[in-house]
DNA sequence: CTGAAAGCGCTTACAG
DNA sequence: CTGAAAGCGCTTACAG
């Protein structure tokens, strides 16, 4: 491999000193615009490239981000949520607008990473993406507090108000979700997903239905409340858990999409139609859901503005500015897993 | 704040001096074993972490690899073929498993990424997953072997063949679907992807199944093949036009999951029963692959061990060892999208 | 507008 | 086993 070219081997080409070198190359005015043009042809003819290493060291930033993904360690790759990897498209995206690189890391819950990023001079903050219980990794957000890492997390808010958390707007997704099979007539829908402080997320969206069913008038029945998490497995049977309760329902509203199309299995093999006999709304909008058999009404979340603004967060975070927590609007995309009852559509 | 320990902070505290301090940590067994866990323990008292910047530009090399995803421009971020989202879990882990830290980046075809990332010593070496026209990029690639630049391509074999590709067994995974069909009794398949060098991959698939044929003494139709490119889209209009077309079939080798997933939506919408009129196999084993209806029958690539092969490859060529390309076996998931020709079930 | 010089925080040959 | 010293390749205050 040919010898990698430094700054002083231009200055030596263009007869000028290092340091006017280092300037013309960040393009400083200070240095005579014909000079740096020159200076700026030979480093391109060598294929100079600033070294990151030497100019991190020297300013003491690296103009990079950490995005650690907590996972839950009993997942396999196959199975991590779309919906995180759609974020972690949208958050490469924001971070390489914003002229840094992204290191990612899938994190096990278990491992020690508090620190080793920041302090290690490798990123200048963090984004935390996380799936798994909540509280289990309570303890290491206090520890980057501690150690006044500059990081975000995703998700709901956090007990802990220095926690910066930047998240779509849980309740207010399970709100209009609610109100749109209320609207369609239905009356008695059931709740499937972990409702308790482990997942605040999911906790936030049945708040959310809770608060439509009052606003209705109707009577919330937390019996229709099943646990679940976020595959399709545990969908499916928390379906069958409602279905062996007896409780009547028309409605499901899933807190994910992937329990979503559990519960259609279970429905289906059962014989129950979808959506005539139950409606059903996810949320998500991960690519599946447009493929369902039924396709999916569901509650999406913006992942290209949540991207922009856990970005966006960390960056000022980083500069020192004042940030607060954001939570970001959502949207219902109705789709043929809900349908007004008592319309028959002749097909 | 808190300013940063740094070495010198630990030499002042245990009274050595930085030496023996960069000697310890590193567990040096030149260090008296006492004074080694003295220094060792102060470190861990201050929250000491080795300043990678400092030590990568003193070493000259920085133990981080960076992925590049080349993706189409024309694809938004839900679009990304959840292949390589599957791919870029795996190596994450194969990264962090030997040491090493990984960078990603999306990239646009049109941007100049060439030398980026190994020139400016951000990384020792470059994975790329490419996805869009192959051909496209054929000149960086071009570029980055001019450059002496440590790198890995993930895909079918290339025609310069001092670049190295790994990839999983295109010819083989094309064979053994169209044999899956073959031996279910259905005679006239039809290929739904581009099978031009545009698409190295899906050509070799399309080589695997004109195999197939021959070896089963059939006729291959060549009229059969309709381009697509993977997206659910392009395999709804691939099937289409096959439908158009009034040529006669009695299964589909599709190219990809989302090629297959689209066809069997235009299929439907005709009527068209699968499997029972018509079987259908896919490609990749992508998580909607099993909640399609009907499940997909798929050829699955080793995403895990892909991952690792890949993350190895590298290494070696940074350490200047030799490295081959590698073709990985693929495995075929049966579902319920092929169905033995002429048995019927009872439900 | 330009240069000489210091220094970021390490690692490692050299000397003892 | 330990220390003094050089040096990785930059950036930037200081001086002119």
């Amino acid at each position: 491999m040919a010898l990698k070219a430094t700054s002083i081997d231009i200055a030596y080409r263009a007869g000028v000193s290092q340091s006017t070198v280092s300037r013309a190359l960040r393009n400083s005015p200070l240095v005579n615009l014909e000079t740096r043009e020159r200076i700026q042809s030979i480093a391109k003819e060598l294929n100079y490239k600033v070294d990151k290493n030497a100019s991190n060291l020297r300013t003491q930033n690296c103009k990079t981000i950490a995005l650690l993904l907590c996972e839950d360690p009993t997942n396999d790759d196959s199975l991590i949520n779309p919906f995180f990897l759609s974020m972690l498209g949208s958050i490469t995206r924001a971070t390489a607008q914003q002229g840094y690189d992204l290191l990612v890391s899938f994190q096990q819950l278990s491992s020690d990473w508090h620190g080793d990023y920041e302090d290690s001079n490798k990123a200048d903050g963090i984004i935390l993406l996380g799936y798994g219980d909540y509280l289990d990794y309570e303890s290491k957000l206090e520890k980057l507090l501690e150690q006044n890492t500059h990081f975000v997390i995703w998700g709901a808010e956090h007990n802990n108000k220095s926690v910066l958390s930047i998240g779509c707007d849980n309740f207010q997704g399970g709100l209009i979700a609610t109100e749109h099979l209320l609207d369609q007539g239905r009356r008695q829908p059931a709740f499937l997903g972990d409702s308790s402080s482990h997942s605040p997320e999911f906790r936030d969206r049945y708040l959310g239905h809770s608060r439509a069913m009052k606003q209705a008038g109707l009577p919330l029945n937390k019996k229709r409340q099943f646990s679940a998490i976020s595959t399709e497995a545990s969908g499916f049977e928390a379906a069958n858990k409602l279905l062996d309760s007896g409780l009547a329902f028309d409605s499901i509203f899933a807190a994910s999409d992937l329990i979503a199309i559990g519960a259609i299995r279970a429905l289906k093999e059962l014989g129950i139609s979808v959506p005539e006999q139950v409606s059903i709304v996810g949320y998500d909008d991960i690519p599946v859901a447009s493929f369902a058999n039924p396709p999916l009404t569901t509650v999406k979340q913006n992942t290209q503005l949540a991207g922009e603004i856990l970005v966006e967060s960390v960056l000022k975070l980083i500069k020192g500015e004042a940030v607060k927590a954001q939570l970001i609007p959502t949207k219902l995309i109705v789709r043929e897993s809900t349908r007004p009852l008592g319309i028959q559509l002749n097909s």
